[in-house]
DNA sequence: TAGATTGTTAATCGATTAACAATC
DNA sequence: TAGATTGTTAATCGATTAACAATC
C-alpha cells in the first residue's frame, strides 16, 4: 500500500517515461538519463519529472542522473508491468477486429509487453467460433465466467454506445478492475473501477474548434 | 477572433456538452435544460458548466435554463460543426481500415455530423487504388497535393510508429492544422497547430497502474 | 409575486514551476 | 575539488467550486 494517493496526472505521464527510457535503452544503449533529457524527450520540464518520481522513492543520482535500465524497471514495478495483466475485448466489429490484429502483432513481437489481450466476446452468433489472428471468439454470455477463469483484469469495450453499459456493468460485477471505452457514451462504473475513455468523436470535436483562429 | 484564449480544458467539455444536448433532443424531444441537469448528464459540476458557456456568450435565462435547440446552434458554431471538415486519413493497416470503416458509417448514417472523412493515402503501391468502402487510397507522394486540391483540415495518422513524424512534416508543410495521431510516439509540431494523442498502449499501461491497490 | 436558475466574483483547491541545499 | 544534478520546499499559476446578486 503507498502512502500518498498518486494523482491520475502524476499517473498518466509515468507510461511515458517508460516509452523514452525503453527507447534510449534499446536504441541508443544509453546508461545514464538526466532529468532534463528524460523530460525534454517526453515533452515535460525537468523539475516535473524529478517530483513525479519523487513520488515513488529516490531512483536518481545527484550530479549525476538516472540509470536507465534500473529506473525503467523500477516504473515496470511501478505500472504493474512486471507481471502479465490479462485483457479482453468485447465487440469484434470492425474497430474490435482492427485493435485485436494491432494488438496482437505488438504483443507477439514484443515478448517485455505483459499486456496480453487473451479472449474476445461478441453477442453475434454467427461469430461464436470464429478466430481473429489465434484468438477465438466468445458468446457475450461467458463474459462473466471467463472474467474468472481467465482472470482478465481490464476490459476493452467496442460495442455500440448503446450496449457499453450493460456490458461494463456485466464486467464489473465479475470483478473487472479497468475499463478501456471506445464506444461514444458516458459510462458510469463504481468507485474503485477506472476507465479510460478513447472517443474519437470527442477528439475530432475538439480539434475542429481550433480550424478558424 | 475571440476575446479570451479559452483554455484546452474548456475546450475538451464543450463536445461533451453537446453530445448530451443532441442526445436529449433526439432521444426525449427536451426543450429546456438547466446546468445542473446538462452537468449531470455530462459528468461536470454545473457551475463549471455555467462558466464553460459564459466565455462564449450568455446562451440561458435565469430561472429557465438553456433552450436546448438554440444552445446546441451554439455550441455547433463554436466548434466549428456547422461547415464542413474534410478528414484525410494516412496508413491503411489494420486499425486504419477500422476507423474508416467506422466513421464512413457513422457519417452515413448521421447526415448531420459535418466532419467528413474523404481522402485515404498509404505508402504501399500494392494497395494504390483499392477502395475502403467508397473511399480509394491515394499514393502518399500525393498527400501534400490532395490537401491543398481537397482542402482538408485534419488528418488521421495511423502509420507505424517509425514513419509518423515524417508524415506529420508533410502534412503541416501543406497547411494542415490539426492531427489526430494513433502511433505510440511523440509527435512535435510547430506553433499554431493541434495535436491529439490516442495512443492505446500509454492508456493501457495507465490503467494497469490501477491494478492493485 | 415567489421560486428557480443564470452569469459572475471571490475562495479554494491542486498542479506546475522556480529555487536551492544536499551530495554525488 | 568543482561541476552537475537530484530531491524537496516555497512560490506561482491555473482550474474548479462556492456563493450570491441579478433577473426571468
Amino acid at each position: 500500500m503507498r502512502w500518498h494517493k498518486i494523482s491520475d496526472a502524476v499517473v498518466r505521464r509515468l507510461p511515458l517515461y517508460l516509452r523514452v527510457l525503453e527507447e534510449a535503452s534499446r536504441d541508443e544503449d544509453k546508461q545514464l538519463m538526466s532529468s532534463q533529457e528524460l523530460g525534454d524527450r517526453a515533452g515535460v520540464a525537468p523539475a516535473l519529472v524529478r517530483k513525479d518520481l519523487a513520488w515513488f522513492g529516490e531512483f536518481g543520482k545527484q550530479g549525476v542522473g538516472y540509470q536507465v535500465d534500473y529506473l525503467k524497471t523500477e516504473l515496470r514495478r511501478i505500472l504493474n508491468l512486471d507481471r502479465e495483466i490479462r485483457v479482453g475485448l468485447v465487440g469484434v466489429g470492425a474497430l474490435g477486429h482492427a485493435l485485436v490484429r494491432y494488438h496482437r502483432i505488438r504483443s507477439m513481437r514484443n515478448s517485455s509487453f505483459h499486456i496480453n489481450l487473451i479472449a474476445l466476446f461478441d453477442n453475434d452468433p454467427a461469430k461464436f467460433g470464429e478466430h481473429v489472428v489465434d484468438l477465438e471468439i466468445w458468446p457475450l454470455e461467458l463474459l462473466a465466467e471467463k472474467i474468472k477463469a481467465l482472470k482478465l483484469e481490464i476490459i476493452i469495450v467496442t460495442v455500440p454506445a448503446a450496449h457499453a453499459q450493460e456490458v461494463v456493468d456485466l464486467a464489473v460485477a465479475a470483478g473487472i478492475k479497468a475499463i478501456l471505452n471506445f464506444a461514444p457514451v458516458k459510462l458510469t462504473v463504481p468507485e474503485g473501477v477506472h476507465l479510460a475513455n478513447a472517443d474519437l468523436s470527442l477528439e475530432l470535436q475538439r480539434l475542429a474548434y481550433y480550424l478558424n483562429e
